[in-house]
RNA sequence: CGGGAAUUAGCGCAGUCCGGCUAGCGCGUUCGGUUCGGGUCCGAAAGGUCGCGGGUUCAAAUCCCGCAUUCCCGACCA
């Protein structure tokens, strides 16, 4: 491609509204171009590396294989109806409907579109097992799209979903896909990680999210210093506390501590860390209220209590609610006696308690005195508390340097990370509301068991930028980038253009991909572009070297220079691209 | 869902508080010249429903009301 005929349009500013810097490098470098809040379009140049990723993709799901459909982008609403999700989705799912009134919606994934053609299609054990996905765009109205490609409203997603007789065949092909998950990223250049993670909303078992590392990432990455273990933060766990050794503990005593409603106003007021505090909290959850007791330092999380309660929804009561429940004003609830307070005032109240492991490290402890503007203080953990197997949950967040739920040395890190790849272990969960079944050998009809397995393309290229590049630009792994080669002609007689076209001809021969920068601009011009841009290798022919039978290359990613001789300078490009891969 | 901010040329912005006549600047674009190995310099030009609708006024980008869109922050840890 010539560079002067290409719809190639690079900016010198920032766009306004990129905070990341993958969308910052991907606007500038004329990839790609918003039209309206998460809804991208992908110029010439962004769609070349898109459709790279999409290959790498294509190639390793059927070399693994899986086989390749297309699925409509709309669904009968009647399909979402059989699995629940019309009524469990919420706003995310956009709906829409036709001139005769009927309902559809803009499939955000494809479960239910993907049974309703195997249902059809499979009757039998022997048509089992079968591994099916497409690449497609997907629609989710996002509450809050950001980032670029990062979080778009409109995305392009692999989506891929397989059925199979039992659940060992799908360990089988969930680890297939573990392995192709990984071959795939490593072809993008990218270092991903594998990590545990939560099933969520979508329903199931077992489940991995594969994360690029980036500071810009939206998840947070939870991973041991010591061994393997790596799980996503809504996930991990850390090894529990021990017991704290007995020791003399003196006899509970209040404390005034008045308007001191904080753990860390509580604690500097009683010269203590916030680690031997306890911190009481109430939720309300569908089958009631929920009262979350927890060392001082830790956040509870919501999933976790919501996974433990088996709620479908769940949020922190209101100050009000807090009153009316435990007759206690907020900042002064604790385990203590709470039981008498609210016998006192909630009768029949549906109710419980559970404690964070965390609580169960603590020896002598401070925390709310059920009283308002009282605290107390030694409370000794197992003494008063009535901590039992039952109770004791695990419902905080980890923090830094907890210890490795897996191997006894490590502490945990936290780091952050970008979703790009989510494989799951779904089980029934379509597959019997959906009645997609099978005969056996014995004729009789079985459910089948289904896996799932995305990955977001898109996402996947930003993700790329966002590890690859410099203050100059984008640095494409080979795999990703438009081009392989980025030609500079820097002089317009006729021998130079002549001898650029000879080299260009001969890249393409040698099927070398090159943008052909013919661009009757100032040499500093081209440099920049092609830095922005971040085609792997560029090379320069201009005046300088043709004196001496020589052209220029640059490195992008090192920056690293030399010269090669016109005659077989091909073969020596070849070969930096391949050592620059 | 709550709070804040923004909306002026393709992009990035000033002008709005304190209303005033041809609405500016930088980048980009076009034309002419100059220069030519890391975003030359000079000159000329094109390009705007000042987000939309209503109101106040002799006069509105500017003041008032409504709406839309976009961006940011937050969503309660007792």
């Amino acid at each position: 491609m010539k560079f002067s005929k290409s719809l190639i349009h690079t900016y010198r500013e920032a766009p306004a509204d990129a905070e990341v810097i993958s969308h910052n490098l991907l606007v500038r470098a004329g990839m790609i171009r918003k039209v309206t809040a998460g809804i991208y379009e992908y110029l010439p140049l962004g769609l070349k590396s898109l459709k790279k990723v999409e290959n790498i993709i294509r190639n390793e799901l059927n070399r693994a294989g899986c086989q390749e459909v297309l699925l409509p982008h709309l669904v009968p609403g009647e399909l979402w109806k059989e699995s629940d999700r019309w009524a469990k989705y919420g706003k995310e799912l956009l709906r829409l409907s036709d001139r005769h009134g009927r309902e559809y919606c803009f499939g955000p994934t494809h479960e239910e579109t993907i049974c309703d053609l195997v249902r059809h299609v499979v009757s039998s054990y022997k048509a089992l097992p079968q591994n099916l996905y497409q690449i497609q765009t997907k629609f989710r109205d996002e509450i809050r799209p950001r980032f670029g490609l990062m979080r778009g409203r409109e995305f392009l997603m692999k989506d891929g979903y397989s059925f199979h007789v039992d659940h060992e065949d799908l360990d089988r092909e969930y680890k297939n896909m573990f392995a192709t998950y990984k071959r795939i990223f490593e072809r993008c250049g990218l270092t991903a990680r594998a990590v545990d993670a939560d099933t969520g909303a979508i329903g199931g078992k077992s489940s991995h999210e594969f994360m690029v590392i980036a500071q810009t990432g939206e998840d947070v990455v939870v991973y041991c210093s010591a061994c393997d273990y790596a799980a996503n933060l809504e996930k991990a766990s850390c090894r529990t506390a021990n017991v704290g050794a007995a020791q003399e503990i003196s006899a509970v005593q209040e404390v005034h501590t008045p308007g001191l409603k904080t753990v860390d106003e509580v604690a500097a007021f009683l010269k203590i860390k916030p680690q031997q505090m306890i911190k009481t909290l109430v939720y309300k959850a569908d089958q009631g209220f929920i009262v979350v007791c927890t060392a001082g330092d830790r956040e509870v999380s919501e999933i976790k209590l919501q996974n433990i309660a088996k709620a479908e929804a769940l949020r922190l009561a209101t100050d009000e609610e807090v009153v009316s429940f435990t007759g206690v004003p907020v900042g002064f609830l604790g385990p203590v006696g709470l039981d008498a307070c609210i016998r006192k005032t909630a009768l029949g109240a549906q109710w419980w308690l559970v404690y964070d492991h965390s609580v169960k490290g603590i020896v002598e402890a401070a925390t709310g005195a059920n009283r308002a503007d009282y605290h107390v203080v030694h409370v000794a953990v197992t003494r008063d508390l009535k901590l039992s197997e039952d109770n004791l949950v695990d419902v905080c967040n980890v923090i830094e340097g907890d210890p490795c739920p897996h191997c006894s040395s490590g502490q945990l890190k936290l780091t952050r990370g970008i979703e790009v790849g989510h494989i799951f272990k779904l089980g029934f969960r379509y597959s019997k509301p959906m009645k997609v079944t099978y005969l056996d050998n014995e004729g009789k009809e079985q459910p089948v068991v289904m896996g799932t397995y995305g990955i977001g393309v898109g996402r996947t290229m930003a993700a790329s930028v966002e590890q690859n590049h410099d203050d100059k630009g984008i640095i494409w792994p080979r795999a990703l980038a438009p081009f392989d080669v980025h030609l500079i002609q820097l002089d317009h007689t006729d021998a130079i253009t002549q001898e650029a076209q000879k080299i260009y001809d001969a890249l393409w021969g040698a099927g070398i991909e090159a943008l052909w920068d013919d661009r009757d601009e100032r040499a500093g011009v081209k440099f920049n572009d092609a830095d922005l841009i971040g085609i792997p290798v560029q090379v320069i022919i201009g005046k300088r070297g043709l004196q001496k039978g020589t052209l220029e290359y640059k490195i992008r990613r090192t920056s690293q220079k030399g010269e090669a001789p016109l005659l077989g300078a091909v073969d020596i490009i070849a070969g930096l691209l391949n050592a620059a891969a």
